[in-house]
Formats: C-alpha cells, sequence, structure tokens
RNA sequence: GGCGACAUGGCCAAGUGGUAAGGCAGGAGCCUGCAAAGCUUUUACCCCCAGUUCGAAUCUGGGUGUCGCCUCCA
C-alpha cells in the first residue's frame, strides 16, 4: 500500500520495519476540556489506518498519548480549586467516552504524559550529555542550531523562523529558536536533576513514543497544525538522542473548518463531538469525514451532514441477506476495488464509492453483496447492525400497541400475522390503524411481496 | 514577509495526459391499498488567460480567489 509521507512530501509504498508488523503513534489529546469535531476528524482518520492495517493482516501496534500535564490543565485546576489530577482524569474520562461514542478503536497502548517522566528525564539527560541541550536556571533547553536537519520535516528554511521569532528580553535560551525541554516549576512540578519542574510538550511525545514502541516507529500521524513545530521538535530531540531514525512515514491530517475559518478552541468556532452526537450518529459523523480524502480541509455544515445522513441511511436499508461466512469475499471485484482504493493513500472517497456499489447489487440480490457490504463498511468503522430492543422492550411497545388497537396480541409476530389477516380482507382500516399504532412507539413495518418485517424508526 | 494546500454539476466529492466515480438534493418512470424502502432513468467539458502535446480537469507559466502553518492548537 502506499501512504502519503510529510517528511518526503510523496506518496511513498509502505514499507514496515520488521515484516508483518507495524507501530504507529498518533498525537493524542490534551484532557482539560471537551473534543471537538476536529480531533474527531484527527482520531477517525487514525482508526481507519489502524482497522484497515489490520485488515490487511498487519500486527499493529497503536500507541496514542495523553498529555495530562500542560499549563491549560493547571490554570483550569486554579480556577476550579481541584488538583490537576482531577481536572485531567475527568476530561481523560470524557475523551475516552466521546471516542467510544464515535465506534474508534481503543489504541494497544494510551500512555499518560505523568507516568512517563522517567523516560523524559533520561532523554532530556542524555540530550545535555551529548551537547544537545543545556540547563539555565531550572530550565533546559534544545539547541536547534546544533540538529543539521531541524526544518525538514516543515520544510521551513531556518533564518525564516529566526527572523520571526520573538526574542524576549532577559531570556533564558542561547538562541531564540531553542525550544523548552524541561520548564521550572516549583508550583506543580515534579523532582528532576535540575530542580522542581514540568516536561516540555515535545518531549512527551519522543519519550512515550520510544518507550512504548522504540526507537524507530513506521508511523507516526496527528494533525496537520502539529507538523511546527510539534513534530519538527519531536524530530530533533528523538534523532539527537537516540542517534537513529525517528519516523519512518509521517502522516498529517487536514483540517475541519467552519465559516470557512479553521475549527479551534482558540477561535471559539468549535462543535464539541457529545454535542454533535446529538443530532447526527456515529456513523454519519464518520461517513461526512470520510468523504473527504484524509489530507485536504473538510467544511463543515448542516446541510452536509444531513445529506451524510441520508447516506447513512442508504448504507443501512440495504437489503438484508444472510452472512455467508464461508464466501471468499477476496475473489470478487468489488473487494480488490475496495482494496485498492485504500491502498491508495487511504482513497475513502473511492472506497465508499465501492460500497456504494454493492448496496445496490445487495438490494438486487446479488448474493455476496451483503456480506462483502458488511465486511467492508466494518472495516471503514461503520456500524452496519441494525439498532434492535431487548425482549423486555419489545414486550412493552407491543403491550402498548396491543392496548391502543383494543386487541390481546402478545408478539410482534401475532401482530404481523393478525394484520396480514386483515389485509388480505381488504379491511384497510385495520391495517392502517395497526400501522399508526406501531408508528408512535418508533416501529416501522414495512410491506413487500414476501411479507412484512418491522423495523425501528430512525436506523 | 517565509513555507504550503486547495479551486470539478444545486450541495459534497473522486479522478493527476486520452473525451468526467460515488453520495445528497431535484425531475421522470416502475413497484405500491396506504406507508417506507427499492429499481430504472435524467443534468458538468472541470476558476480565468497563455503555453506544451495528436490529445489536458489532469503538465508548464501567469492571474484571480479561498484556506492553513510560521505562537497553544487535531
Amino acid at each position: 500500500m502506499k501512504l502519503h509521507n510529510s517528511f518526503t512530501d510523496k506518496t511513498e509504498e509502505f514499507n514496515t520495519i520488521e515484516p508483518n508488523k507495524v507501530r504507529m503513534y498518533v498525537c493524542g489529546p490534551t484532557v482539560y476540556d471537551n473534543a471537538h469535531l476536529g480531533h474527531a476528524r484527527c482520531y477517525i482518520t487514525w482508526d481507519v489506518l489502524y482497522r484497515y492495517l489490520k485488515f490487511k493482516g498487519y500486527d499493529v501496534t497503536y500507541c496514542r498519548n495523553v498529555t495530562d500535564v500542560d499549563d491549560k490543565i493547571l490554570k483550569k485546576a486554579e480556577k476550579e480549586n481541584k488538583t490537576p489530577e482531577e481536572v485531567s482524569k475527568y476530561w481523560y474520562k470524557a475523551f475516552e467516552n466521546s471516542m467510544k461514542a464515535l465506534n474508534t478503536l481503543k489504541p494497544d497502548i494510551e500512555p499518560f504524559a505523568t507516568k512517563t517522566l522517567g523516560e523524559m528525564i533520561s532523554m532530556v539527560k542524555d540530550l545535555i550529555n551529548n551537547g544537545y541541550a543545556y540547563e539555565s536556571n531550572g530550565d533546559v533547553y534544545f539547541r536547534v542550531k546544533k540538529f543539521k536537519d531541524y526544518g525538514m520535516l516543515s520544510k521551513q528554511p531556518i533564518d525564516q523562523l529566526e527572523s520571526g521569532a520573538r526574542v524576549e528580553v532577559g531570556d533564558l535560551k542561547e538562541d531564540p529558536l531553542d525550544f523548552a525541554l524541561w520548564k521550572k516549576d516549583e508550583k506543580f512540578g515534579y523532582k528532576s536533576p535540575w530542580g522542581v519542574g514540568r516536561p516540555g510538550w515535545h518531549i512527551e511525545c519522543s519519550a512515550m513514543s520510544r518507550k512504548y514502541l522504540g526507537k524507530t516507529i513506521d508511523i507516526h500521524a496527528g494533525g496537520a497544525d502539529l507538523i511546527f513545530p510539534h513534530h519538527e521538535n519531536e524530530i530533533a530531540q528523538s534523532e539527537c538522542a537516540n542517534g537513529c531514525k525517528f519516523v519512518n512515514y509521517w502522516l498529517h491530517n487536514g483540517f475541519v473548518t467552519i465559516n470557512n475559518e479553521k475549527m479551534s478552541k482558540s477561535l471559539n468556532n468549535f462543535l464539541t463531538i457529545d454535542e454533535l452526537l446529538k443530532s447526527y450518529d456515529a456513523n454519519t459523523l464518520r461517513l461526512f469525514i470520510l468523504t473527504n480524502h484524509y489530507r485536504m480541509p473538510v467544511e463543515f455544515s448542516d446541510e452536509v451532514l444531513t445529506s451524510a445522513a441520508n447516506g447513512v441511511k442508504r448504507l443501512l436499508n440495504a437489503k438484508v441477506s444472510k452472512i455467508d461466512e464461508t464466501l471468499d469475499l477476496t475473489q470478487y471485484d468489488e473487494y480488490k476495488q475496495f482494496v485498492e482504493a485504500m491502498d491508495d493513500d487511504l482513497n475513502t472517497s473511492k472506497a465508499l464509492a465501492v460500497l456504494f456499489d454493492l448496496v445496490n447489487k445487495a438490494n438486487k440480490d446479488v448474493l455476496y453483496a451483503y456480506t462483502l457490504l458488511v465486511k467492508l463498511a466494518e472495516t471503514l468503522g461503520f456500524n452496519m447492525a441494525k439498532t434492535t430492543l431487548s425482549d423486555e422492550e419489545l414486550a412493552e411497545k407491543v403491550a402498548v400497541i396491543s392496548s391502543k388497537l383494543d386487541e390481546n396480541i402478545s408478539s410482534m409476530a401475532e401482530l404481523i400475522a393478525f394484520r396480514k389477516k386483515a389485509r388480505e380482507e381488504k379491511n384497510w382500516d385495520v391495517a392502517d390503524k395497526i400501522r399508526f399504532a406501531c408508528d408512535e412507539v418508533g416501529i416501522v413495518l414495512k410491506d413487500s411481496k414476501e411479507g412484512t418485517v418491522w423495523e425501528l424508526k430512525n436506523s
């Protein structure tokens, strides 16, 4: 398969370090507030990559960190008179719930920054020892100029960066470009060889990636806004500390915009995942996101979301036939087209076209179509299961219908049989009355030549 | 100022040299007691200009417009 590598700016054949094994790292959230649609795009995109790599048969280790030490968390803690741990724990839980609601798979490893401090400190020590970093009044900074490849990822000419950099009066840095590896903080800090302080944001990812995945990894992914300075700095730290290449493939997703502006916390124009899930379901958000290529910007609008919601209906309305586990799905053209599309730098838009083609075939009773549709749709993370009711819930609904009709009916099968008889007698008043009674409890009756089936509304 | 991305039918969107996938919305037809769903069918020469080529949405140059990064940010 091919993936677009931001480092080389080329779409390259994907080769793993170890045969059949993939180690991927995704920059996770800083947990201090609700996750919004922009986060959803990022984590759904990499969820699809994770799922697809597994689908391809790779043994994948997916690591996504949780940043739980950060200025924003501390600020919030002070404001709400809580400990930083309480704040980060609360918002991590919220994040986890949102991710679950979006039907994303849990990463294999979700390290917390505060639990990886040892690795960070040892990495900073290494950098000081080999001259890439220096201590300055309790802070530790990275000597950017010493790393000759600095700017390779973001393609920033180093002199341009310098002219744009702010030179602060009384700065503790040797050079304005230098960035913090460790920051003095006597109030909320942790013990270190340089006094009490906190790690810089960039070192967290370098350390967690090294601890859990190793010095050189296959994939490192995240939002495009992390390219500079975050990922640039990670490369500098990791390669200088480890003396080897850090990442083989850098992958970045595009932004969600709203009213033609990047959706972000600072612009305060974001829609949270939880809010959105009140109006649109997880499949809808996923379809909305996967309709676009992951590197393209995506403009949010209710119109587009509604369009996605209707698309999901078409997917789920595909005529159900029995899932046949014995089929060799790989032999079908649609399977090959799907794989070809996804192999081409995750062309989900094309892959979706294959899914819709299968919907059409399923509706025309092509035997393998439904089985293949479900299998491929689930590979993209769609939930193809029909919403169902527990026996108790259904019995309750039947009881309500029964009382409305003034009949003694104890099951849906009985109800449908009762209605069938009425229809055969062309007793339309009774048949319609049953339809309306069902409708009131959220059940839709679908008549066809083969008989009548019931479904839940909006599913 | 530096670096980069994008501009395809009413909306969204794929396609990166050979005469434009797919989804949504709309029209027409079929099916249908009703309802829902479904099936068939229908609408583009791809921002503008110049160039390369037998041939370009697709390559080159110029223009216009929109967005992003260069500070925390998915």
